[in-house]
DNA sequence: CATATACGTGTCGTATCGATACATTATCGT
DNA sequence: ACGATAATGTATCGATACGACACGTATATG
């Protein structure tokens, strides 16, 4: 059983470094590293409480140093803009530029490209699985989920598809309940029972 | 479709971090990076066939340069030893110290530790399917698939607990049919065991 | 209202990794 | 024996990641 979550380790990380050299070849022309490119894609996932400096840096287990540095270049290449937030003037808020959007789409394309025949016919559970997998490490870790709003335990249906976050008593909009949140918890592991949801 | 494999690499990266943050914990105080950690627990696993620092690289991704300075710290720290290769003088073997194994085994414990709980209940075919998907995106970037010796079409069996590689003709011993090889080809397509071992 | 504390962000200096290019040595094919 | 090929090692260079510090803002406390 130790060497069954050991051998997963090792598999998801030859995984990435296979993701990260196909992200790097899309990347590179555009004067970009891996990283960049990273960044870039969280932020088109985030949702309006999670595309902040320090919410890029716990996702991806880096410094506020090393996101800044990155954000500065992202900045000056013009694929995002720092936009200050209206009610708290801490906070600076990321946005992808279009030209930002379209490297997104790019890299969206030609990542899957090729790799989604790979993907077909696979274990029904494998995505669920990894997710719950990663879900739990992260939480023994005492790192965020950074889950999907829809997925979260401060997500409310109020009927009549209109829903509300419970953390925030902001209504939400269908396509929020699909973006990545910094607040996410999961719903049945709260506790650290590790009952199977 | 597209955005399952994209989903399914994100969520290898991320777990891939959480991995290395583990090993970092666990290898900094032997004035280790997580690099080298990896390059010790690879070559710990590694067949004969693939103990060099080329194989080393190809496994992981680096260039051999790269490679060759781990390797001088490695073996400055007595954690492993270059043996020349009897046959071809130009082939370097690493093999570990029993001070690597000691690491090694210290790595794979508290590496588990705690983790082991995490990956109770998963789905039955998490860990089959993710191998499948590396060797068929590893197939795709063309690269080799390092996997395990029993799983590799060259493999043959002669009965009565004898075995041998169809590629080198030599005999295998049941330890060595359980180590990863550097020459490793997918069987037919698909049908590769996850080694439940 | 004044102060103290906490939080988010950005900057600078340092260490280390990873890649490229080149040099060296050994083996293999003819 | 000789050129081609392959594996390894070395040197240099760019870039990333981290840590410590500084600054402005928000919130709590009296």
């Amino acid at each position: 059983m130790d060497h069954d979550i050991l051998r997963l380790l090792d598999l998801a990380e030859r995984l990435g470094n296979l993701a990260e050299a196909r992200l790097k070849a899309v990347a590179l022309p555009h004067g970009l590293q891996p990283v960049h490119a990273r960044i870039l894609l969280y932020l088109s996932a985030a949702n309006r409480y999670s595309n902040t400096p320090q919410a890029v840096a716990e996702y991806l287990g880096l410094t506020k140093g090393t996101v800044s540095q990155s954000l500065i270049l992202l900045e000056d290449k013009g694929y995002l803009r720092r936009v200050a937030d209206t009610h708290d003037r801490r906070i600076v808020r990321l946005e992808p530029t279009p030209a930002g959007d379209d490297l997104v789409r790019e890299m969206q394309r030609r990542g899957a490209g090729g790799f989604a025949v790979a993907a077909r016919d696979l274990p029904e559970g494998l995505l669920a699985g990894l997710t719950q997998l990663l879900r739990r490490l992260q939480q023994l870790e005492g790192r965020r989920s950074f889950g999907v709003c829809r997925s979260c335990r401060h997500h409310l249906a109020e009927g009549r598809g209109r829903w509300r976050c419970g953390l925030t008593g902001e209504p939400l909009k269908a396509a929020d309940r699909r973006r990545i949140c910094r607040e996410h918890e999961s719903v049945a592991e709260g506790r650290d029972d590790a009952g199977a949801a």
